[in-house]
RNA sequence: GCUCCCGUAGUGUAGUCCGGUCAAUCAUUCGGGCCUUUCGAGCCCGCCACCCGGGUUCAAAUCCCGGCGGGAGCACCA
């Protein structure tokens, strides 16, 4: 029956999964033009991919433009390294950006359009404290500066430019609907004053700083955004971002908020990974405690299994528990192809082989690509090889085991012996272990949890370096140096 | 408290807009089997779900109402 089909049309794998994204409804003509909007308070992280891998989705689909806009309008949360280290980022996650913008190199266009929202009377200088702004807005009552004049709004908005007024002393509000029932959407705060901290672009030349909901509206009309994907978390942005739209008559992007992420067993936050790093508990934004997209580069997570996951997850507005083990399938659906093989023996015991005197291992490097050669081995009397305790634990009290790619082995009197090499024992229901020669070096294997699992390992080519490797029995892990030790970092099994 | 969003198996997802072909898709996990010189991969089989209660209808995962549950926002953060 089933030889009868074209066997072609089987061959269907599930790594094919493609487009499973739904269409985007195309506003404006046929051009896309979408973004992803960091914040430079540190590298990029899990939970940025997902927005940055959907939107670039799309942009692929539709050969439309993709702005990398770099959000650094509150100096307090900026880390100068992270403007270098986000590109670096989205190029590993193999996302095309085709032009980079950063929001503190647009004060001036921020403070242009804020005059236009006071001269049509859509915005206000605010003096009150923020504790009665707070309270203002909660009981829907306009607070005594929402009346004031275009030409007093103005005034007052050059005093906070030129200085006169201090850090907290004036806001510039953008008016909505104090009366609106959501309480979250009433007037808004549109540039606030900051000049107790300089900023790394632009020291201390402008203290007056836009709030996201200003800079984003403007910037995303400016750029041409034609759809915005993003957090549902901007739900509330999104609306107070519409009434900057509509004050000023510009056309709205397609907004699309997809549900929130919750990463178990990560660590995130950029404020305790960056003390963690000044204190000496994590090597660096890439330890791969972490889970900082440098730390998945560094376990050997392929980009193209973090693009995979996210389509797969794609763009439903429920709140979604990461899966590990997911991202770890989609992962395995790519290394295994091309993985090295090799035998990492934790925990070792050396042991000694009797009843033979030299034996020829030829250990595949890749089961399904013989053309790849082998990892040889000659071992010769007298015969000893490395197992894991574990390992030999079980073959003492079986009594029998074979070692992978190399022989047979009987326990008598206290000894291993050689008992041939032929593999139809397993047929009769022998174990099958992995072991390492003599000449093995040692090898440290650092987990995702902070452990590290010691051993050894047989020698390994220079060319594995910074490449996917499979130890035999334990797991994928990417190499990080061969030599004079093997060091590798756990991706999964 | 107020506003908004959401609720399909352990996890994620398709289907929900335009009711029937959905005794519900796919992936992953788990269990079993085959194969096999990895406790890997592959192949095969299996388990597990429409939050609850009403209503409309010949027919509801899909429409309506009410509960319940989860999440977010209500910041001079992004």
């Amino acid at each position: 029956m089933v030889e009868d089909i074209d066997p072609t049309l089987l061959e269907k794998t599930k790594c094919e999964r493609k487009n499973v994204l739904p269409d985007l409804p195309m506003a404006k003509g046929n051009k896309v033009i979408m973004r992803v909007a960091p914040g430079p308070s540190g590298p990029l992280h899990l939970g940025h991919t997902r927005v940055a891998i959907l939107n670039d989705e799309y942009v692929k689909r539709y050969d439309g433009k993709y702005i990398n806009r770099i959000e650094d309008t509150n100096p307090e949360r900026i880390d100068p390294e992270a403007y270098r280290m986000i590109p670096e980022d989205l190029e590993w996650l193999g996302v095309d950006i085709h032009q980079t913008i950063i929001q503190s190199d647009r004060f001036e266009l921020y403070y242009d359009i804020a005059r236009r929202l006071i001269d049509i009377g859509q915005a206000y200088v605010c003096l009150c404290k923020p504790e009665d702004m707070r309270q203002c807005k909660e009981d829907s009552v306009a607070c005594p500066d929402r009346d004031q004049s275009p030409e007093e709004a103005n005034e007052l908005f050059d005093r906070m430019l030129s200085h006169d007024f201090g850090e907290g002393e004036a806001v510039l509000v953008i008016k909505t609907d104090i009366h609106h029932p959501n309480p979250a959407v009433r007037d808004f705060v549109g540039l606030r004053i900051i000049d107790s901290v300089p900023h790394p672009k632009t020291g201390s030349r402008y203290s007056v700083y836009p709030m996201m909901n200003l800079s984003v509206a403007v910037d995303d009309h400016e750029l041409g955004m034609t759809h915005v994907i993003r957090g549902k978390d901007h739900l509330n942005n999104t609306i107070r971002q519409e009434y900057i739209f509509n004050h000023l008559g510009w056309e709205k992007p397609l907004y699309f908020h997809y549900g929130l992420v919750s990463i178990p067993d990560a660590i995130l936050k950029t404020s305790t990974i960056g003390e963690g790093i000044h204190t000496g508990e994590f090597s660096g934004w890439d330890d791969v405690r972490l889970g900082t997209v440098r730390a998945m580069a560094r376990r050997g997570i392929q980009s193209e299994a973090i693009r995979n996951y996210w389509i797969d997850v794609g763009m439903k507005e429920v709140d979604i528990e990461f899966s590990w083990e997911n991202l770890y399938a989609f992962n395995k659906q790519i290394v295994d192809k091309t993985a090295s093989r090799y035998f990492f023996t934790w925990d070792p015991e050396l042991i000694d082989i009797v009843g033979v005197d030299r034996i020829e291992a030829h250990c595949p490097i890749h089961p399904d690509h013989h053309d790849l050669g082998c990892r040889d081995h000659t071992l010769t009397a007298p015969l000893k090889v490395y197992m894991t305790r574990e390992d030999l634990n079980e073959f003492k009290q079986r009594g029998s085991i074979r070692l992978k790619d190399l022989c047979n082995l009987r326990w008598d009197d206290g000894k291993a012996t050689y008992a041939g090499n032929d593999i139809s024992v397993l047929k009769e229901g022998w174990k099958i272990a992995h072991w390492s020669p003599p000449n093995s070096i040692p090898a440290k294997v650092f987990l995702p949890d902070g452990t590290i699992r010691k051993g050894v390992a047989e020698p390994i080519s220079i060319d594995e370096q910074g490449k996917v490797v499979q130890f035999e029995r334990f797991g994928f892990a990417r190499i990080e140096t061969v030599d004079p030790e093997v060091t590798a970092f756990f991706a999964h099994t």
